[in-house]
DNA sequence: GCAAAAATGATAGTAATACTATTATTTTTG
DNA sequence: CAAAAATAATAGTATTACTATCATTTTTGC
């Protein structure tokens, strides 16, 4: 990810909103801000209210572009995903082998993001940390049935599958390839959490990446 | 589990509550209502007054108790775990084996909670249900630090601490015997709440129990 | 068996939240 | 440049997450 890369519009399903936010002016104010803000107080604290306040805008106008907060956060979670993706797919052009190939997934999955790689209006090393602590809250509800039919997590679903497939052309008989995948995409996220807050639940060292290289091990060995 | 067992009073930490739950009939009555009521309608929708209703007892009574929903479901979530130490004690009494300890730690862990042990007067199915859906919103909060401090994850930390030790008596240079474990207490949870409402993301067998024998698999792999 | 203390019930109230509605003003576009 | 679309300004509502007060019931220590 460098700037030679032209900016390009990630797609993300229109059920998520009701305008397109990346239509208007007011749209990018309304992401950029939400980032901002979420990542300063927490999805818990965030309101539409002290969102327009934020980027000066009435709390009435934010709800032409997203129907709750909820949404909004499916809406984040689901950029984020997109470009994970788009990343993966760079990041494995005209590799070959599939050993490396899951390497180079797992490397992208695990590590942490501490650049932002101007892409977009979207501050990447912030949505990251979003991901983190509040994207659960985006499928741990009662409503989650209702929001996978109009598919809010086709995107992660669509990634495991990738990822999946590169185990099995590794090992053609490993039972749990998608389990496998979910296990580090969640996991990942969550050891990173755990490593800032609760660090008895993890063995970090300040040396190198202990998370990526515990989840390389993992499947690696997983998959023998 | 089985009804010879006494009924013994699970200890909480006293931080968690204004007046201990289980000293009067109204705290038990809290306790089940509250478990019966987000099983039922989930915690985001859950409210004190709702629960009120429930048990048929003020809400300003419950905050006699409860200083906030936040802190209840905390108070739920270490119950929860401090029975899970407990049965885990239980289940690996008299038994010498490090690798058999390890392979009993891990079903307990994974396993499917079905049957009310009529241990107290906590369903433990049903809590077992809110652990999976909800339990996370305990932790991802901005207040997790502070939380932590008054020792309201002393519980789930213990039982991490407990198992990696198993883990290093089978093979004492592994690296990351904390991470293993927390990634099998947390997933093995997510990986459930995935089966039944993101199916996609696992590979759910009717047949058997596949995410004991997924997490079984892997991490006897991953230790060797 | 009874007074004091503690717990609970009944009721009310408040600031904030998660929206919806209406109308005025500005901006865009054919 | 008029019509349409988008946004701003303002107001309002039901619900939430509490706190406060006082009356009533239950527990307890003697």
């Amino acid at each position: 990810m460098n700037n030679s890369i032209p900016k390009i519009n990630l797609q993300v399903n229109q059920n998520l909103y009701l305008k397109n936010p990346e239509s208007s002016e007011l749209g990018k104010k309304i992401i950029t801000g939400s980032i901002d803000l979420i990542d300063e107080i927490g999805f818990d604290s965030f309101t539409f209210r002290k969102l327009g306040v934020q980027i000066q805008s009435p709390e009435a106008s934010i709800y032409r572009y997203f129907e709750s907060k909820q949404k909004l956060l499916l809406y984040l979670n689901s950029w984020y995903w997109n470009w994970m993706e788009y990343r993966l797919i760079f990041s494995l052009a005209n590799i070959e082998s599939p050993t490396k190939r899951l390497e180079k997934a797992i490397l992208l999955l695990t590590e942490e993001i501490s650049e932002d790689s101007d892409f977009s209006h979207i501050n990447e090393v912030k949505l990251n940390r979003i991901v983190i602590s509040e994207s659960q809250k985006a499928y741990l509800t009662k409503d989650v049935d209702q929001e996978n039919k109009i598919g809010a997590f086709s995107v992660q679903k669509q990634l495991v599958e990738t990822i999946s497939k590169i185990i099995l052309e590794i090992n053609p008989s490993y039972k749990y390839p998608h389990m496998l995948v979910s296990t580090i995409i969640e996991g990942a996220h969550l050891q990173r959490f755990f490593a800032e807050h609760l660090p008895k639940l993890t063995d970090v060292s300040d040396s190198c990446d202990a998370i990526t290289d515990f989840y390389n091990e993992l499947i690696f060995k997983a998959i023998k």
